[in-house]
DNA sequence: GGTCTTGGTATCCAGATGGTGACCAACCTT
DNA sequence: AAGGTTGGTCACCATCTGGATACCAAGACC
């Protein structure tokens, strides 16, 4: 079904600037699910790969807030077998560029995040 | 000692589009103080002016976060009398760039996130 | 018939977030 | 001397968030 390849299971590492990442899109999770849609609907199972440490609850919850918020479709087929598959709206796709203007900040000013902040990396106030 | 216009009471009214914003930088304030300070230091009490129902454990609280991540700068000045102003750091101002991005986001796509979501105005998910 | 995969749900719990209300010392004004 | 302003702090409490763990039903596979 899916001929894309499948997402990276290392898609956010330790070092991903999320993890120092002063904004924030809807819950914890759900930047990483926007991203991980980004180029095309994506089963449950998929999406657990790259999120490493989601909970199926967390990652559920996430997923439902996100419909719930109109950025995620979900659509269930029973074709040959259960299939579940999530996409962006066009909403949800819309996000994708202010997202990205995060991101490139974050990248920009990385270093300067790093030394700016008293104490190491602890977490993100 | 300021001659720039006092913050206006209504800045963040509940129309302000930061109410359903699925985007959030730091706590629950930072982002409104940031742009408090936009265009100069303020001091304490001025700040708490435009944050109407903010307490001030609240915005002490979000005041030291920016503080200690290096987005925000305290100065106490005893002059004549007290006085502690606030101001943005270059890597708070930098800040101001994806924070408009995100707001004009929201803006252009206030009435599709009205629509969107279930159930009228909620919570941000 | 037993097991695996898929796509979850139920329950519990710790810690973070955020609000309420009281209080406070230093300084200024009246 | 009394009261207001400034810039906070402290104790308490409710809620939200997020993680751990266990479990589960339907279909495919062996």
């Amino acid at each position: 079904m899916t001929q894309r390849p499948p997402l990276p299971p290392d898609l956010f590492d330790e070092l991903c600037p999320s993890s120092l990442l002063p904004f924030r899109f809807g819950d914890k999770w759900a930047s990483m699910v926007v991203r991980c849609l980004e180029d095309g609907p994506r089963r449950y199972s998929e999406l657990r790969v790259p999120l490493g440490r989601v909970t199926p609850k967390a990652l559920t919850q996430s997923l439902r807030g996100l419909e719930r918020n109109g950025f995620v479709s979900r659509t269930v087929y029973a074709d040959p077998k259960l299939r579940v598959e999530y996409a962006l709206t066009p909403l949800g796709r819309s996000t994708l560029e202010p997202l990205a203007a995060a991101c490139r900040w974050a990248t920009e000013h990385w270093d300067e995040l790093l030394d700016a902040r008293e104490g190491g990396i602890s977490s993100i106030g």
